[in-house]
DNA sequence: ATGCTGACTATGT
DNA sequence: TACATAGCCAGCA
C-alpha cells in the first residue's frame, strides 16, 4: 500500500485543502496556516498557497478568503494584478468583510473560527471600529 | 537525485 | 515599526 498512499497522500493534501477553504462560512476568512493545519498539514501554510495556485478557478474555491495571518490579501493576483485585488477586497465587501484603508482585513472580527468560537481573549470588545477619526493618533489605541 | 522556488509564518535586529 | 533571515512542506526545473 505504500505506492497508492503516495498517490492518495497528494489527492488528499489537495482535496483537504479545498475542502477546508469551501468550509469557510460567508462573511469569513482564514489564513493559510490555519487551512493547512486543518487540512492536516501543520506548519505548511505555503502547501495551501500552491493548492490555490495549481487550482483553478473553475474549482469554486473562494480564494478571496484567504488570506494572510497579517491580514493582508496575497495571493499571485492580488499581487500581480491589481484589478484582481480590488475584486477581492469588493467580493469580500460582499460578504460582509470590511477591509481597512491599507487593505487589511481584521482577523479579530472576520477570522475563521476565531470570531465564531469567540476567540477573543478577554473582553476586548471584538467590534472595534478601526479607524474613525485618525489624524490625532496618540489616543488609546493599542492597549 | 539534488536544489531552488514559492499566493507563508515567526523571530531577530 | 520596518526590514532581513530562518524554518517549514511540497512542487517543479
Amino acid at each position: 500500500m505504500a505506492a497508492s498512499e503516495d498517490s492518495e497522500h497528494l489527492q488528499r493534501l489537495f482535496c483537504a485543502i479545498k475542502k477546508v477553504i469551501r468550509k469557510i462560512p460567508r462573511g469569513h476568512v482564514a489564513t493559510y496556516g490555519q487551512i493547512a493545519e486543518l487540512a492536516g498539514i501543520p506548519g505548511g501554510a505555503r502547501i495551501a498557497a500552491a493548492a490555490l495556485k495549481t487550482s483553478k478557478p473553475g474549482d469554486q474555491l473562494p480564494w478571496q478568503r484567504v488570506i494572510g495571518k497579517a491580514g493582508k490579501l496575497r495571493g499571485r493576483i492580488a499581487i500581480h494584478d491589481p484589478v484582481g485585488a480590488a475584486i477581492q477586497r469588493e467580493l469580500l465587501g460582499a460578504e460582509g468583510v470590511e477591509i481597512g484603508d491599507t487593505g487589511l482585513v481584521a482577523l479579530d472580527r472576520y477570522g475563521w473560527m476565531f470570531a465564531t468560537t469567540g476567540g477573543r481573549d478577554r473582553g476586548a470588545s471584538p467590534r472595534r471600529p478601526p479607524r474613525s477619526a485618525s489624524k490625532s493618533r496618540a489616543s488609546s489605541s493599542r492597549r
